[in-house]
DNA sequence: TTTTGGTAATTTGTATACAAATTGTATTCA
DNA sequence: TGAATACAATTTGTATACAAATTACCAAAA
């Protein structure tokens, strides 16, 4: 079961990343956390510089890594990429799918459902999460996976504010239904169709996202906001 | 002079790769590189790992590092993917330049017409690398710039072939004008146009590129052909 | 009270010794 | 001769000790 530690460890920062339980820009220490997973620091910073080069952490020399920073500079770069690279990765999806793929993509979809019907903003989050990495599988395309994964990585830390507070009804059925028409235009091999409910999605996306992100002034860490401490 | 050796090692394995002076898919020896630099193994894996992520080298677990491949099929992902995002760089150059950045970049294109000039295929190459990195620089997209990367890496890698045995003439001037109009576009704040002009590029390109790597039969290396000694 | 400077404590970075895994080689048996 | 296996050599991965840099702390002076 405890098979590679590394591995583990990874996979736990990912997690803790993801779910905003360690907040954007928040500090991690090395020692401590080789302690804690019982690996020494070599192979610990090693795990520390791969995500780093992943987008889930930063780091700077002589520095302490830190959880990956989100700003609202951030926030506008996200948009002008997001909808692009979303588009194409669902028309490569829409192209290269294999039927095993797309039954993968089903059985995501259900658990995506089922957390949806839950309370657990966290589960709901991390679900639509690998929904979307499934269909970047799918795309096959190295090129555009690293752009992919990093938007992803944002898509999800500012996603989780909003499966949190919102209620299993308007916004979340709506979410589902696109994953449910985005489905059918994979399996139907409809590129165009594929690459336009990405556009759509965030479309439609981009006022509820707004809504979380703009409040804040210029530059201020939103990880700071969110878990109300700042420095 | 010697300031930073890791800096020093990162670039140095960074210009091997870029020139083909170290073929696709070529392992690399840790203790001769940590030798040779004067470092020890530790920072030396390091950088492995940093350029492992960037795309100029590929690692498996317990086997040793080389240089990212090319085959086939990754020059298929190339032309899915580089139309799109060049394109997209080229419009938020023009977007969100600023007037110090369109020097530099007049600067690296006076240097790009130097090496035109001048026979020598691995400055062509590297000049012509360093215009596009500078117009991803002035684009500002931390999201876009993972991908691009990639990209440029393996166009650089495959236009070495071309910039080699090219004459001074036709198609030299060609891409000297591409990237005198794309200055002008950025410069004018044209983002159309700009991004345009990636699109164009890219469809006069794709022939030229396909011409020295499709004779190769599917998933083959290309790096074993271009230096000639298969395995 | 605030600022400045110096020293101690902590933290990051590197070297090296050691463990684990893979690869190469030789010997044996069919 | 050829395949299989055991053993040796090489190479990758990890732990730990040490060096270098940064940060924290405290005292002294303005």
């Amino acid at each position: 079961m405890t098979k590679d530690k590394k591995q583990q460890l990874s996979e736990a920062i990912q997690h803790n990343v993801l779910t905003l339980q360690w907040a954007p820009g928040q500090d991690l220490d090395e020692s401590s956390l080789s302690l804690q997973f019982g690996l020494s620091r070599t192979p610990l910073r090693e795990v520390f510089r791969d995500l780093a080069g992943q987008g889930f952490l930063s780091q700077k020399q002589h520095r302490n890594t830190r959880v990956a920073e989100l700003s609202h500079q951030t926030l506008r770069e996200f948009f002008q990429a997001a909808p692009m690279i979303y588009s194409a990765i669902m028309r490569l999806a829409a192209e290269n799918r294999t039927s095993a793929q797309i039954q993968q993509l089903e059985a995501i979809q259900d658990d995506f459902e089922q957390a949806l019907a839950s309370a657990d903003g966290q589960a709901r989050s991390l679900a639509n999460h690998r929904f979307h990495k499934q269909t970047a599988l799918m795309a096959n395309n190295r090129y555009l996976l690293p752009s992919f994964e990093r938007l992803l990585i944002d898509h999800t830390r500012i996603g989780q504010t909003f499966f949190r507070t919102a209620g299993p009804d308007q916004p979340m059925s709506e979410a589902s239904d696109h994953h449910r028409q985005m489905i059918a235009a994979i399996s139907a091999g409809d590129v165009a169709r594929a690459g336009d409910l990405a556009i759509e999605h965030w479309n439609l996306s981009r006022a509820q996202f707004a809504q979380f992100v703009m409040p804040q002034s210029l530059d201020v860490n939103l990880g700071q906001w969110i878990q109300g401490e700042p420095s």
